[in-house]
RNA sequence: GUGGCCAUAGCUCAGCUGGUUAGAGUGCCAGGUUGUGGCCCUGGAGGUCGAGGGUUCGAAUCCCUCUGGCCACCCCA
């Protein structure tokens, strides 16, 4: 019989890394809370016409990358590739835009994608993002990108660059991917095989292409076919994110994968992942999308960072906090017959707030104390035969190496005594 | 989804061109110390050699399939 694993691209979270987990999300939520944002926690699961019309029935993510299954009732639904299509779908669907303009909003939680795991990118992975619904504005732009940028900063996770680009409005992007087109197909017959699908299907990935990349250079530029208002705006973006003080590269070549995006998009990148998995994570403005879900149309933007990815970058430069003790004290009997007064004491120091295990073990006292001691317990309490005797206990500073005699009712304020000298 | 590399104890890894009962370090448990931890000494447990099939007198070692990981591509978090 074959042992049962994790299914492929999925990983489990074990209480050693817990604490960098919580270190990670913590800094987040407290981030975007700082600006303002609420969280909110949307299904894992919507509707797959959901992300075929929100992300874009013909991009990579939702054609090839979806886990889609059928429900009792024949409804399509799919896990989320990600997450800013069903926030809108339950921000604006809850109507809160009507209650106050923009709505702004956090997140964090599980993703999934079907693509080819390697480091860096599983089956499930977690995201943390925000958004900011409901009102067209440059220095909603930078908001987002400059609560990103703190939370790096937060977290003292250096070496982040930031990109941003413009993708116009819908009719900037059509006025240039008819240049685009204009430009390619003249020479479709000795493109790869990959641009000869983007050119039909997706002009604007053409611009990706390592293999023509002598065709790139040449192409149309998307800044000099936008117009002065969508110019304007980008501009006033840079000028924003400049005034906070969040050093910004602008990049023409950041295109995002979601049809959604309009006008400013941006990632960040982090050169200590591996070239194709160099992007921590991005976003942009979609102020189209409300209206392709048949929503009230709504202006938005926001952005999805990979957690995972940046554990990753945390543990190279060394600043991801190493695991959390178990616990602050250990109580135990030197024989049998204290294990039952060691166990009301255990239960008095955790009304008290104290994290506490209770040794149950048969071992030898030596072997409680050094168990004691992996767990990580700044104290040790240790109850003998004349200990119950004299109704006293004894309180071990395992860091001290230090221990005192106090009577039981001072058991409680002894212990406090010395697990709050760790910190 | 395509291609390449890899899979031996809880963990990190040895195991030469196929040759008896598969090893080390570390961790775990116990004893040395019948009431005091981080060091030391001694002993013990722990492996269907990722799974299944094949070649062979004989397979951890060679071949095939599957599973999983890593890397590149695609693309993204």
């Amino acid at each position: 019989m074959a042992e049962i694993a994790a299914p492929r691209g999925t990983h489990d979270i074990l209480p050693a890394e817990s604490a960098s987990w919580r270190w990670l999300l913590q800094a987040h939520d407290r981030i975007a809370e700082s600006f303002g944002y609420r969280p909110i926690e949307t299904p894992i699961f919507e509707s797959t016409e959901l992300f075929a019309r929100g992300v874009g029935a013909e991009t990579d993510i939702v054609e090839k990358q979806m886990f889609t299954f059928t429900d009792r009732g024949g409804r399509a639904l799919s896990l989320r590739p990600e997450s800013t299509a069903g926030v809108v779908r339950a921000v604006l669907g809850a109507h809160l835009d009507q209650e106050r303009r923009p709505v702004r909003v956090h997140y964090r939680g599980p993703m999934f994608r079907a693509e080819r795991p390697q480091a860096g990118r599983q089956h499930q992975f977690t995201q943390v993002g925000v958004e900011c619904i409901g009102e067209r504005s440059p220095d909603l732009d930078a908001e987002v990108i400059e609560i990103a940028w703190r939370f790096f900063d937060a977290l003292q996770l250096t070496g982040v660059r930031l990109q941003v680009n413009t993708l116009g409005d819908a009719e900037d992007r059509r006025r240039y991917r008819d240049a685009l087109v204009a430009y390619y197909s003249p020479f479709r017959a000795r493109l790869c095989d990959d641009c000869k699908r983007r050119l039909d299907i997706n002009p604007l990935r053409l611009l990706d292409c390592k293999k023509d990349s002598d065709l790139v250079a040449g192409a149309p530029v998307m800044w000099d076919l936008l117009d002065a208002g969508s110019k304007a705006f980008f501009n006033d973006v840079l000028s924003s994110l400049e005034k906070a003080g969040v050093p910004a590269t602008v990049n023409h070549r950041i295109v995002r994968g979601l049809d959604y995006y309009a006008d400013t998009v941006f990632e960040f990148w982090h050169d200590s992942l591996h070239g194709a998995q160099n992007s921590l994570g991005g976003g942009g403005r979609y102020d189209g999308l409300a209206e392709l879900l048949d929503l009230p149309p709504a202006p938005g933007t926001g952005y999805a960072l990979g957690a995972e990815r940046i554990l990753m970058v945390a543990q190279r430069l060394g600043i991801a906090p190493g695991p959390d003790p178990d616990c602050d004290a250990v109580v135990c009997s030197v024989e049998t017959p204290q294990a039952q007064v060691a166990a009301t004491f255990a239960r008095e120091l955790r009304t008290a707030g104290v994290r506490v295990v209770l040794d149950v073990s048969e071992r030898r006292l030596d072997r409680k104390l050094r168990a004691a001691d992996r767990l990580g317990a700044r104290a040790a309490v240790i109850v003998g035969e004349e200990e119950v005797r004299d109704g006293t206990v004894v309180v071990r500073d395992l860091f001290e190496h230090a221990q005192q005699r106090v009577g039981s009712p001072e058991l409680t304020d002894a212990v406090s005594r010395v697990i709050r000298m760790r910190a």
